[in-house]
DNA sequence: GTACGTTTACTGCAAACGCAACGAATGAGA
DNA sequence: TCTCATTCGTTGCGTTTGCAGTAAACGTAC
C-alpha cells in the first residue's frame, strides 16, 4: 500500500535533482549543519596542506603547536590540539621519517619524548602559516559579519563541559 | 642547539597540563574550531541514536529524509543529505536487514531502487524525532543568542560554491 | 626499599570513510 | 537502429579513525 507521494517517486526520473539541495528539515538541524560545514572546510584545508607539503591535518595541527609553543611531548600535543594519542604518535613517526621534526629523549622523564622542529621545517611552517592565514582571511571575508559570532559560538560549544 | 624554551620543556613534568586547554593561536583558527566542535556534537548525537535504536549517523540521516520526504532512491538520498553513494548503499542494506526500511524496484528505471519506511520504523522515527528535537533544543538553549547567527553562518558555508 | 597506582608512548584491531571501478540500464544523437 | 556517454547502485580497496591493551618509567605511600 503506497501513498500517492510514493507513486510520484516511483515514476519519472529516479533521481529528482542533481544539485545538492538540502531539504528544509535538515538545513535547520544543528548537528547536521555543523558536520557538513566542518567536512567541507576541513577538506578544503586538507587539500591545501597536502598540496603544499604532503601533510595531513593531524600532522599539521601538531606542527603548528610545535611552531608556536616550542618543543613538546606527544602527551602535550594530544592535550592541546584535541587529537587521540595514537594519532599523534603515528603522526610524529611519519614527521620524523620525513625529516620535519626531530625526536629526542626527555631530560628528566625517560618515558617521554620531545618533539621539535628542524631548521628545514621552520621555514616550511612559515610558508604554511602564511597560506593558512590567507585562506582563513578569505573564509572570514566570505562570512563577513557572521564570522566573529560564528567563532564565538564555536568556542562556546568547544568549552562546554560535554553533556 | 636548543632554545631556552626547549630546555624548559625538557625539564620538569613531561606533560605540562592535563586539561584540554587550547593554545590561543589555535582557538582562533576557524577550520580547527569547526572540526573540534563538529566532532564533539556529532559524537554526542551519535551516542544518542546508537543507544536508542542502534543507528549510525548515515543511517539516521537517510531515515530522516525518508521520514520527511517519503520514498526515495539511493541517489536521491545521496544528493540531499551530503553522503557518499557507497555509504548510503551500505546503510540501506543494513537497514533492510534490520527491517527498518523496505527496498523495491523503481517503476520505470530498472537501475534504481526505492527505499521506504516500514510501519515499524515509522513509529521509531517518531520517537527519534522527539529525542533529536529535545537534544537540539537543549543545545540551542546552551548557545543562547549565538544560536541563530551560528546557524546562519553555517548555512552560508554550506551553500558557498566551494573554493 | 618495596608495592601499587598513574602516566607516557606505542601498537593492534575492528569499524568507517572516501574514492574509484564495475556492470547494468538509460537515453540522446547520428 | 545503433552507438556511446551518462546515470544508478554495488563492491572492493587502501587509509584513517577511535579505542583498548601493553610495557616501561615514574612517584607516592607505607
Amino acid at each position: 500500500m503506497l501513498s500517492s507521494r510514493a507513486l510520484l517517486v516511483r515514476q519519472g526520473r529516479a533521481c529528482t535533482r542533481k544539485e545538492h539541495r538540502i531539504p528544509l528539515h535538515f538545513s535547520e538541524f544543528l548537528p547536521y549543519q555543523l558536520g557538513v560545514a566542518a567536512t567541507k572546510i576541513s577538506r578544503r584545508f586538507a587539500a591545501l596542506y597536502r598540496a603544499e607539503a604532503g601533510l595531513t591535518i593531524p600532522e599539521w595541527r601538531g606542527l603548528t603547536h610545535l611552531d608556536h609553543s616550542g618543543p613538546a611531548s606527544v602527551c602535550d600535543i594530544t592535550a592541546r590540539v584535541h587529537l587521540d594519542k595514537g594519532i599523534v604518535s603515528r603522526a610524529a613517526t611519519r614527521l620524523e621519517q620525513g625529516g620535519i621534526v626531530s625526536i629526542s629523549d626527555h631530560e628528566t622523564d625517560r618515558r617521554a619524548v620531545v618533539l621539535y622542529l628542524t631548521d628545514k621545517s621552520r621555514a616550511l611552517m612559515q610558508r604554511l602559516r602564511r597560506i593558512a592565514d590567507a585562506s582563513q582571511a578569505q573564509l572570514l571575508q566570505d562570512l563577513q559579519d557572521d564570522a566573529s559570532l560564528l567563532q564565538q559560538a564555536l568556542k562556546r560549544i568547544i568549552k562546554e563541559p560535554s553533556a
